[in-house]
DNA sequence: ATTAAATTTGACCAATTGGTCAAAAAGGAG
DNA sequence: CTCCTTTTTGACCAATTGGTCAAATTTAAT
């Protein structure tokens, strides 16, 4: 019953997620939001409570959609690695790179134990986890020098430089030879 | 003539340096550095003239601080560069580890084109010149499979990984083989 | 001791911060 | 049509932001 809300939140939440990606969650403000949002301060806070609990589901939602990229059963596990670190190397070599905002909250709010900081430990450890299947599933059909584990901290540790490097230095080559260095575990270069 | 100021410059813009380096330009505030320096509000923006300036000379001076601790022609480089990634390892080993105010700012201006970014840009580029002249330093002693820019490269990469991981990631073994992988182009593991 | 230039002091400022709230408007259920 | 719940609206709030300034104080040089 009674009346519902006139906006989508999946929609909102989009338009301020970037917004968080862009600026960082101090450096946005709850102006900011509500011109992005075009909404006014009191639907917004009705809606989603705080300017943290915004960003809170923000990063959810992030997380959500980095998940769909996840290594799927039936990917071949090279050709997803590879395409992987390509697209992060393309991106990356835009003008106005923003990152990684998992990357970029776990560095804004490290050295805090507030329940943001509990949610960036969760998210990183989901890309962990990720990476460490990517690194199974290659040791299955490639003879590798390192244990899965290694491997596994070799691309999240390539996979996050690249991403927040390229936020300052958009050079391609520079980039594209952290992904190389990596990827030479088991395959060509991209 | 006339009155001198009645504290030392340098000796309040360290107190300052390490409140900028843990907090990051923006969630530091004028209070936090009143706080810290035990100074007055009018004498600190008489001899400091405003924030962005007094994050300025912070800056300057870190960079001074960090290159002291460039590679000297007496140098032996590999006893240089391993000294120098156990160095990382272990203070990012520690807790509340703050990462380099060089990059931590580099991360936090990107995007924007101020007076302090391209002071970063600066700063990181000197830090690149120091691992070039260790590249250079080294291929001069041993084989490398590399050209001393992408040596170079690498070196960049991983020292400042380590750093920033170390942020929000205490764990040594995890750090370690960041400057393992970087450092078996011409050594032994530390 | 006087002078002149600088520093120190702390009250003050406008702008912005995240957030609240009462009243008005809207809409579904009966 | 009426009721009841919820959303919308925008004025309002205290706290904090970076910064200013005139008056008082200090000090070095004459």
């Amino acid at each position: 019953m009674s009346r519902e809300l006139s906006f989508d939140k999946e929609e909102i939440l989009n338009k301020v997620m970037y917004l968080f990606w862009e600026k960082g969650y101090e450096s946005t403000s709850m102006g900011d939001i509500i011109e992005v949002t075009g909404l006014l301060k009191g639907s917004l806070y009705n809606a989603f409570k705080s300017k943290e609990n915004l960003f809170s589901l923000c990063l959810e939602n992030y997380g959500i959609r980095s998940k769909s990229f996840f290594l799927k059963d039936s990917d071949d596990p090279i050709k997803y690695i590879k395409d992987f670190f390509s697209r992060l190397v393309s991106e990356g070599s835009k003008k106005d790179s923003i990152g990684c905002l998992i990357m970029n909250s776990c560095l804004e709010f490290s050295g805090q134990s507030t329940s943001i900081a509990l949610q960036n430990e969760k998210l990183f450890k989901a890309v962990e986890n990720n990476m460490f299947n990517v690194a199974t599933a290659i040791k299955k059909i490639r003879d590798l020098k390192i244990e899965p584990r290694e491997l596994a901290n070799d691309l999240v540790v390539a996979a996050f430089s690249i991403r927040e490097f390229s936020k300052f230095k958009n050079d391609k080559k520079f980039l594209k030879q952290i992904a190389n260095n990596v990827l030479e575990h088991f395959s060509e270069s991209i």
